[in-house]
DNA sequence: AAAAAAGGTAATAAATAAATACAAATAATT
DNA sequence: AATTATTTGTATTTATTTATTACCTTTTTT
């Protein structure tokens, strides 16, 4: 399939899985088949082939896929050989939680700044960084050309860092404050509700027999 | 529409959604229309109107729905009503901030246990809990009557956690952790990957042409 | 040479979403 | 009181997206 084809949504969605699965293999694995790659990520096998089809003719008829031009093409196709630059903003217990995970570093984006607004918490130390006031923002996204920003704020201040990350520069936001913000022309945001999912999870705890799906 | 036809999980999907515009409204509004709760929620009228007519004949022709009686049977349907007890598994930096995370018993859920098998983190107390050791899992199950396992272990040790806590009774996991969970019959598993949401995004990056979707 | 294994992709099916339309109920207006 | 405007509930249709099936081609194995 064509190179430069947009990827359907839902397959994007699930190119970071087949990375992950990846990473479950053995070291010595060399070559693995996209009815084993499925039944790792636990979907149909032609959904893998064809998922993988939008990056291009990368497996091998009769053999299957080379692991490592695999990985490399996934990581590639989801920018992670970019190494892009995220702040956090919000430092409480959340926001300090994301600041040491280490999932994000090691797919290779780079948490170059903290911010908060509580003075109690401007200067201090959190996972190696020292945690900044909203107002040096400007100055972080231009020095580290900051793609990413990640809100782990209460609710109510949640629109308006959004606003000041925008207007920064910033394209890319990931969201924890349980609220829906704007839309805005070239701006990606994800939202990531914890209680929402928790809330998903209670509709089938009371009708065992239905499916959830995603 | 009838009261017990099954809802498409697409629309699950959505009712928390719903919950969380309400939550925004002024607190002197008493009535809100579907084309009014589609803006807050960013999707079709007419959509709103046939996911909440799943939940029975809520609406008034000509007025709107009243927000008390519409909160109140979303969270009906949610089964939030039902105070489901929860536990975290793995109190590092992530299980400790889902600890203090308010958001949980504000939505009617109850954090009754967290558990963790580092010997340094065991009888410390965090959010209020004393952390205890997996082997006493069994009994706070019991003894609480836990619905609902919250696994936030490193990746290592989260498929042996799930399987503990199945043994326990418990039907419904979200897992922090970034492995794909075995399925098992009648028990219900959301996982929430922090990295792979920022890998998402990062695909959108490149391509600032692009829509993202969910 | 034949059979088995495995990817690529066209065609089909299923699920989801969106749009349209309209009857019924309520409220506002004349 | 009658009329008009508003808004829900729902059927129907249409479009879009997603998933599955089927089949052809290539490679490896026997």
């Amino acid at each position: 399939m064509k190179e430069n084809k947009k990827i359907p949504p839902a397959t994007v969605k699930r190119l970071p899985l087949y990375l992950q699965c990846l990473d479950q293999l053995n070291d010595d694995d060399i070559g693995i088949s996209s009815s084993k790659l499925a039944e790792l990520a636990k979907v149909n096998d032609a959904q893998v082939r064809r998922d993988l089809s939008y990056l291009g003719t990368l497996g091998t008829r009769g053999v299957g896929y080379d692991i490592t031009t695999l990985r490399n093409q996934l990581q590639l196709e989801l920018g992670l050989v970019e190494g892009w630059s995220a702040v956090i903003v919000g430092i409480g217990n959340l926001g300090s939680a994301l600041a040491h995970y280490g999932g994000f570093r090691e797919k290779g984006f780079g948490i170059v700044g903290l911010f908060d607004e509580d003075p109690k918490k401007i200067n201090s130390q959190v996972a190696g960084l020292v945690v900044k006031p909203l107002s040096d923002l400007d100055k972080y996204c231009e020095k580290f050309n900051v793609a990413i920003g990640i809100i782990a704020t209460p609710g109510q201040y949640a629109q308006g860092v959004a606003d000041q990350l925008i207007n920064c520069g910033v394209r890319s936001i990931l969201n924890f404050a349980p609220v829906l913000l704007k839309n805005t022309p070239d701006v990606q945001i994800r939202s990531v509700d914890l209680s929402q999912e928790l809330q998903i999870l209670s509709y089938y705890l009371d009708r065992p027999v239905l499916k959830a799906v995603d």
